[in-house]
DNA sequence: AGTAATCCCTGGCAGC
DNA sequence: TGCTGCCAGGGATTAC
């Protein structure tokens, strides 16, 4: 569920805090998640590494240390929380069950904290996944060039990679449904379920519409709907259901003001028809039958 | 080659 | 109260 604007929201977070630390461990508990190099490597590859750049791109979180870089995706239900030394557990405290979350707002580590890396001053970073659908990879340096599901995403929003003229070659020749298009991160990357929703129905498509039969305009409309459902979803700190929280343990607000996903039955914001529910791509999909066509 | 279905996983929830 | 079965879905893999 973390699509571009819970990452980016996730990014911003962790930057104030992680860089510049210096790891001093990493602690593997579930290797189903990480899968490269093997596990027993992970420790020695990135003690004593710092913390030099936390990047994204598309759903990818990417951390930059003198010699590594180190690739992660939250898969579904992923969360990476700075852990402060200074706000000790409390066994008493309330965890919150589905975020894990003390009183404190911070991870403690439980049976779904598959990942952490510790920091020589005591703070640390944790990963926590509940459905496990999260990937960790580690590079070195030179051979972060075949890190190929990271150089095969496609035009990343907010940046001058997204022109309209890449998106039209991008869509040029494509058989399929548009909602498949927009989940494909080879298109447009950073979309997943949500927020593709959500520009089909600035947009006034259908779902089901197939690429080719896309008029001029409708393009266009497609185009510049996607940057505006993102920076709204970034601009309220995220989309949370359930798992989603950011760097600090705060849920985001985003969810108060979509327009159509998981608001099956209810009143189209724009025309009150009931919004209907489809399956697409084996995906939910969401939308208004009188406003998207 | 390009597209579509399958699978991984856990917890919530409806139904009984 | 507790069990069963279904559902959510990103993306790699497999099938067509």
């Amino acid at each position: 569920m973390p699509e571009l604007p819970e990452v980016e929201t996730i990014r911003i977070g962790l930057a104030d805090s992680v860089l510049g630390r210096t790891i001093s461990k990493v602690t593997i508990r579930n290797r189903r998640i990480v899968v490269r190099p093997h596990p027993g490597r992970w420790s020695r590859a990135l003690k004593a590494q710092t913390i030099r750049r936390v990047t994204r791109r598309g759903k990818f979180l990417l951390f930059t240390t003198d010699h590594f870089r180190l690739l992660v995706h939250l898969g579904m239900t992923g969360q990476l929380t700075y852990r402060d030394k200074s706000r000790i557990d409390d066994p008493s405290f309330f965890v919150h069950p589905l975020t894990g979350l003390q009183k404190a707002r911070q991870h403690a580590v439980d049976k779904h904290t598959h990942l952490s890396l510790y920091f020589t001053d005591g703070n640390a970073m944790h990963y926590r996944d509940i459905r496990q659908f999260g990937k960790w990879r580690l590079y070195a340096a030179e051979e972060f060039k075949q890190a190929k599901e990271y150089w095969s995403l496609g035009i990343e929003p907010f940046t001058s990679q997204y022109s309209w003229a890449r998106f039209l070659a991008g869509m040029e020749g494509r058989k399929t449904r548009i909602k498949s298009l927009l989940l494909n991160q080879r298109f447009v990357a950073g979309l997943g379920n949500i927020y593709v929703d959500e520009a089909l129905f600035e947009a006034g498509l259908h779902p089901l519409r197939l690429c080719e039969s896309l008029t001029e305009e409708e393009k266009r409309k497609l185009f510049r709907s996607i940057p505006r459902v993102l920076k709204r979803g970034l601009k309220y700190g995220g989309t949370s259901f359930q798992n989603y929280i950011n760097a600090k343990g705060e849920a985001g607000a985003n969810q108060e003001r979509l327009r159509v996903y998981r608001r099956s039955g209810e009143p189209c914001r724009r025309c009150s028809s009931p919004v209907s529910r489809i399956i697409v791509s084996q995906r939910g999909s969401h939308f208004c039958p009188r406003c998207q066509r």
